[in-house]
DNA sequence: TTGTATGCGTTATCAT
DNA sequence: ATGATAACGCATACAA
């Protein structure tokens, strides 16, 4: 046994099997060139030494270091159920693929993300997902001239190295807006997200395209910006009640919005969706659970981390690769906010039961 | 400029400064006693050459890691919002410790949890936090035997270099059933967890501790093992109601069985609280979305991972300290699935203007 | 099939 | 105040 207190090296191995430092190298590495008795005896040894090869020093001599950050920019008070998924499929295939993956969760209003950023060039990260609220376009900058592959989550910038996953925002927002359309409603409000956020401006797109496409005028009163949050959403949806009187319909860019003007509406005596249809995005638990349930648009966070990591595991291991965006098709899961539609069986039959 | 291609070394430096390595090395960590003018020119050079330092190298070297490691047992479908805030606070105090934070989340039906160790091992991680649910005690020995200073979240689990955090799970439970004790119930269901589960275990114990405090006798048919997922609590519940028609209250292990739990209620036909209360436990973000809005008791996820991070942080640095265990206490929140009590503000006073 | 020697990019020890 | 040099633990090209 080696002296205690010490991690036995490659050093002792070979020592304690008799042979060089390289033949246990190359049993580590399967070579496959070791005798099947040396094979044998080497790793007998390993196993009674608890042997463990250091990744640290396989990493500096191979100029590799097998690690990945995750840059998650996060904004208080907005626990997003939806970044969860995300990462959980980012977890499995970069674990998959062989790599170490780091994680980093900063306040967006922490202006130390540069420290962050330098602790990840000096680990080497052979690659970075960011996700989240950008606390600035310096982020961009600094990330695009670091030169290090990056994908982005929900944040639409591409450059030699960079590239990103997203939903069809448009896409999304067509289908909501139409669906609401679809049901009768003509004057429809939409409480969207920062003006600034890039899947903002996407949905108010679908918003207007869906608008268009039914011949109905559009009229900018009726869009507010919201902050992505429940409290922001209830102040502008009662802002929006105020002046549109005659609104009957709400389509709100996130789930949490959503809750935050049905809450809203119900304070200003009115009901859902009898006086007034309410339409989220995201599907988030949450979704399921308020009264009336929320129908919304669903995006499949999960998959989501999935396809970013591939992209990003294709990036680092074809320098050459021209990065590939992906646009993720989302799903109407209608439930009761809406009325008059039919129900969405969430397997149990549950809402079935509940009735509608 | 060092050949394109090739990360900048401290040799690159030092022969761009006309230094030596150990002067660069020297201003690099700082030892002050370089030269005003040597040190100048060597930051000005390690600007120029955008030079940072190997993590990889200077980990081999001064043989720490800086890594600490995260390991998420996740079970399919419960995606629990609560570790998602534990993980926050664990990200934010190692962070500032100067540590990488390697996550990995594995599903618990996974059998290769081992490889991710082994190569939390070869990491040379300083430390690991363990959460979720874990696939079987054979984890348990691992660590252990491993050595490895170990903060395990709601895993009541201590050994030498191993401690846990958790929630003060008898409390909470006397305080639910107490509450729901004081609202005049005296046949009170309980929706635990699994059976094997520490927490559950606990909570059962406050449970009968609290009736035993009233003089309520204890009847085992009202306590059932859900599985922590809203559709077990919800055919578990069904089956509390068949069987005992005189219960008025139910108390859940989750707020995630609570809201299961509420639907099997009103899939019975009756009212919540009308004709039955129910209380959860945790506080996650749909509890206060729910009708009616969930009574419960509340775990601070984010404060959990601080003090988890802050003590493994403590056991690496200070290697025969003893770990030290530590119990965070609940709160009751209020809301309205119990009925007759007060309303919780939420700072909005959204609840409030509801009206209950 | 196995061994020897060199280097990966740092830090640290000892000189000067 | 600065420099030369030996580790750190491993992989690898080359020799035997």
């Amino acid at each position: 046994m080696a002296r205690s207190g010490r991690e036995p090296t490659i050093k002792d191995i070979a020592k304690a099997a008799g042979v060089s430092v390289s033949t246990v190298s190359h049993v580590l590495n399967e070579y496959g060139d070791i005798s099947e008795d040396t094979e044998q005896r080497v790793r007998e040894v390993m196993k009674e030494l608890n042997y463990h090869p250091s990744a640290l020093a396989r990493r500096l001599v191979r100029k590799r270091s097998y690690i990945l950050q995750l840059l998650l920019f996060s904004v208080e008070g907005l626990k997003h159920p939806f970044f969860y998924e995300v990462i959980c499929g980012i977890s499995a295939e970069t674990e998959k693929a062989g790599y170490d993956l780091v994680l980093s969760i900063k306040d967006v209003r922490d202006k130390r993300w540069r420290d962050s950023l330098k602790r990840c060039y000096e680990s080497r990260s052979e690659g970075i997902f960011v996700m989240g609220t950008l606390p600035g376009p310096e982020v961009l900058e600094e990330i695009e001239s670091s030169q290090m592959p990056a994908l982005f989550i929900d944040i639409p910038f591409e450059s030699r190295r960079a590239t990103y996953v997203t939903s069809d925002n448009i896409g999304g927002a067509m289908t909501a807006t139409g669906h609401l359309i679809s049901l009768g409603h003509t004057s429809i409000g939409l409480i969207n997200g920062h003006v600034a956020s890039s899947i903002s401006k996407q949905r108010l797109l679908g918003y207007k395209q869906a608008l268009e496409m039914h011949g109905i005028p559009f009229e900018g009163g009726l869009v507010r910006p919201g902050d992505f949050t429940e409290e922001g959403a209830r102040e502008v949806t009662a802002g929006l009640l105020d002046d549109y009187p005659n609104m009957t319909a709400v389509f709100a860019g996130s789930d949490l919005m959503a809750i935050g003007a049905m809450k809203a509406i119900r304070e200003a005596g009115l009901r859902i969706p009898d006086d007034i249809a309410v339409i989220g995005f995201d599907d988030i638990e949450s979704a399921s659970y308020v009264r009336p349930a929320l129908s919304t648009v669903k995006q499949e966070g999960e998959v989501m981390g999935r396809k970013a990591a591939r992209e990003l595991l294709k990036l680092i291991r074809y320098p050459d690769r021209k990065p590939c965006k992906q646009v993720l098709s989302t799903e109407l899961v209608i439930r009761e906010s809406c009325g008059g539609g039919k129900v969405y069986h969430e397997g149990s039959g549950a809402e079935a039961a509940l009735g509608v």
